[in-house]
DNA sequence: GGTAACTGGGTTTTT
DNA sequence: CCCAGTTACC
């Protein structure tokens, strides 16, 4: 570690590259150290899963800063919040305490935006609306505009939202995107375009952006003549992380921002793309960084991370994946095999996880080192039955976010509305809580509150104007939030917010419900300010209720159940990947194209190269016909396409459970009871 | 005209 | 479990 800068690395920003042997260098192999070291032309670093891309990011970072670029200068993108928080951080503390700036696209998007609000057409600010408001005012308009209850039944909001946003994200026509996509919406192709202009020019009037706007705007701001050139030069680096997964806005973003390719650092794995759905194009920013003069690739091949047992599985699927080739060597050693399990049937594959999670705990492997990875979030459930009843804790992520729960909205609603009266999504969603209020009443108060100057001081017309059965909740409900507006504070706000929604909630749902909300309050007071807190929740959301428990105590261990999806960048020692079957991996709705299925692949990789140590892959070999199915039809299911021949032979295949299980899983569904009080009586 | 209570069908992945 | 569509009631 040093503290004092040696002279000899005092240089400017654009100095040519040098070896310094300093902290940022420490333990890192040749090719992590070229890119490291790198100097100001553009650069690729094709990174296999597992070979320290992370670390050579790091020192990128460190080195830069190390050799006198200014840090406010530096710029670190990323895809999820928590890897540029860690980055920046490491690469600070290598570089003297210094930090550079960055974070997701969005959120250096959001703070691009919040600066520049009057070109923008914002004078009085915006609010950022998440997935699930956009949802909830594409339901409102949808209402409006009678496309509710055609004799052709109209797509869900929320599909509307996903077709609306993928055809702003992938730059296709939304005809394109239909026919691809959601052939079977395309019969109301025409009604959609009409409701997505009006859905463009309602978020405009509101001042409501959305994520993909988020983008847009950022775009838009970089591509004016003169604030454009301006704000690009306000980086003399630019560094992006997973570069496979950015869709063409996000490559336009930084064409922008670095238009000769200088100071640009861009660093990923082909094999792992798998936000396609998301438009996403893993190639094209690799083209375009290739297209640069005088580019550089270094490719990153020796895998610190797992046993060359587990690397030969997975250089087998990478094989297929398309991209640049990189073969994976293990500098750990050989290792196990990794092992498929053959289950009887989904029921008896989530004892056997269960059973091996807990036997690597016996054995000193605590709960944290393992994970069950899985391709869709209801893939787990019988799992997470099985590990509640044998009293295993877990926390699981990807799949329904916790800010997505229907009583959270409710509070988040209520929270926005005390920031900003004219929320409309907010108040067509509060409004419908109250007994008595229902879509039609509550749309036709929204009309009245957009049209007052401030509907929420205003709040007696409101309740003059709802039926008469609402009156009186709704009443109390207003006065508390009118109330708590006269609060400053963000923890005063946030408490007179759960005030006020807590009786709609308990009468709603139940009484534990409420104390999710509590945690929220929580969370919240300890923000500077309400909204704030609010746009930075929406832009970040926790990613499971745990999240807002604060720092886990020390002795507090727990398995992790998440999405392949959550999974990425992340590893654990022991991996479990249950479903290993043909319409879960790969999912059924991707079979039908080619793409869809390449992307199955990538993520199937992107599942296997998560463990350190041990890989379980699991096939039941009979499922039940609808996973939600009551009764207990089961059919013959299909090995994953994917486990070929090739990989077979790679791995240790394990027949157990051949028979019907002889007992039920614990906990179960239990329909009989027997009760023995009376013995005892 | 509008709401609540009931019923039947369906569910990929996320910033 | 959540949503959409249907029906019965105000």
């Amino acid at each position: 570690m040093f503290v004092t800068q040696p002279a000899v690395c005092e240089r400017g920003p654009h100095s040519r590259e040098d070896d310094c042997p300093e902290a940022w260098a420490a333990g890192l192999n040749r090719a992590q150290q070229i890119a490291a070291a790198h100097g100001d032309q553009p650069l690729l670093v094709l990174a296999g899963a597992g070979t320290g891309k992370t670390r050579a990011l790091v020192s990128r970072l460190a080195c830069l800063l190390h050799r006198g670029a200014a840090p406010e200068r530096v710029l670190l993108l990323t895809f999820a919040r928590r890897a540029a928080d860690e980055m920046l951080l490491r690469a600070g503390d290598l570089a003297g305490g210094r930090r550079a700036v960055g974070g997701t696209f969005h959120s250096v998007a959001h703070r691009a935006v919040s600066t520049y609000t009057e070109v923008l057409g914002f004078p009085g600010g915006f609010s950022v609306l998440g997935p699930s408001e956009a949802s909830d005012l594409m339901e409102l308009m949808r209402a409006d505009y009678g496309l509710a209850g055609l004799s052709q039944r109209f797509p869900r909001a929320a599909t509307l939202v996903e077709i609306y946003s993928r055809c702003i994200n992938s730059g296709r026509l939304l005809s394109e995107v239909l026919e691809l996509s959601y052939p079977w919406c395309e019969r109301h192709r025409e009604n959609m375009a009409s409701l997505f202009s009006s859905f463009t020019a309602r978020k405009r009037e509101g001042a409501l952006v959305d994520f993909d706007d988020l983008l847009l705007y950022w775009r838009a701001l970089l591509s004016q003549e003169k604030l454009g050139p301006q704000l690009a030069e306000q980086f003399d680096y630019v560094l992006v992380d997973e570069y496979q997964d950015l869709n063409h806005l996000q490559v336009d973003i930084v064409r922008l921002l670095s238009p000769q390719g200088r100071g640009l650092t861009v660093v990923g794995d082909e094999a792992q793309a798998i936000y396609g759905f998301r438009g996403g194009g893993p190639a094209e920013l690799r083209q375009l960084v290739l297209g640069y003069q005088g580019a550089t690739v270094v490719r990153l091949e020796e895998n610190f991370r797992s046993y060359q047992g587990i690397l030969d599985v997975a250089n087998v699927v990478r094989s297929s994946c398309g991209g640049p080739g990189v073969t994976l060597r293990a500098v750990r050693g050989e290792g196990r095999k990794a092992k498929l399990v053959r289950c009887y049937d989904a029921t008896s594959e989530a004892r056997l996880v269960v059973d091996h999670v807990l036997r690597a705990h016996e054995d000193g492997a605590a709960l944290q080192d393992q994970a069950v990875l899985v391709r869709a979030a209801h893939h787990s459930d019988l799992t997470e039955i099985e590990l509640s009843a044998r009293g295993v804790p877990y926390r699981k992520y990807g799949g329904l976010k916790f800010l997505e729960v229907a009583h959270v909205k409710d509070f988040v609603a209520a929270a926005r509305l005390v920031d900003n009266p004219h929320d409309e999504i907010a108040w067509y969603r509060l409004l419908r809580l109250h007994e008595g209020v229902g879509a039609a009443t509550a749309r036709a108060l929204v009309q009245q509150c957009r049209a007052a100057v401030d509907a929420l001081a205003q709040w007696t017309e409101v309740v003059a104007a709802a039926p008469p059965r609402a009156r009186s909740t709704l009443s109390a409900t207003l006065h508390n939030l009118c109330r708590t507006r006269g609060e400053t504070e963000a923890a005063a706000r946030a408490v007179g917010v759960l005030e006020a929604v807590a009786p709609l909630v308990r009468s709603r749902y139940s009484e534990g419900r409420l104390a999710d909300l509590e945690r929220l309050v929580s969370a919240a007071s300890a923000a500077r300010d309400l909204s704030g807190w609010l746009a930075e929740i929406t832009i970040d959301p926790p990613q499971s209720a745990g999240d807002f428990a604060g720092p886990p105590h020390l002795d507090e261990d727990f398995l992790v159940v998440s999405t392949i999806h959550s999974a990425k960048g992340l590893e654990w020692a022991i991996v479990h990947v249950p479903h290993v079957v043909d319409g879960c991996i790969p999912i059924d709705m991707a079979l039908s194209t080619r793409e869809g299925l390449d992307e199955e692949r990538r993520l199937f990789y992107v599942a296997l190269t998560r463990a350190r140590d041990q890989l379980y892959l699991y096939s039941p070999l009979r499922m039940p016909y609808h996973p939600r199915a009551s009764d207990d039809r089961h059919g013959l299911v299909k090995l994953s396409r994917f486990v070929d021949d090739a990989l077979v032979a790679k791995l240790e295949v394990v027949e157990e459970a051949r028979a019907r299980p002889a007992f039920p899983l614990v906990g179960m569904d239990v329909r009989v009871s027997v009760d023995l009080s009376s013995l005892w009586a």
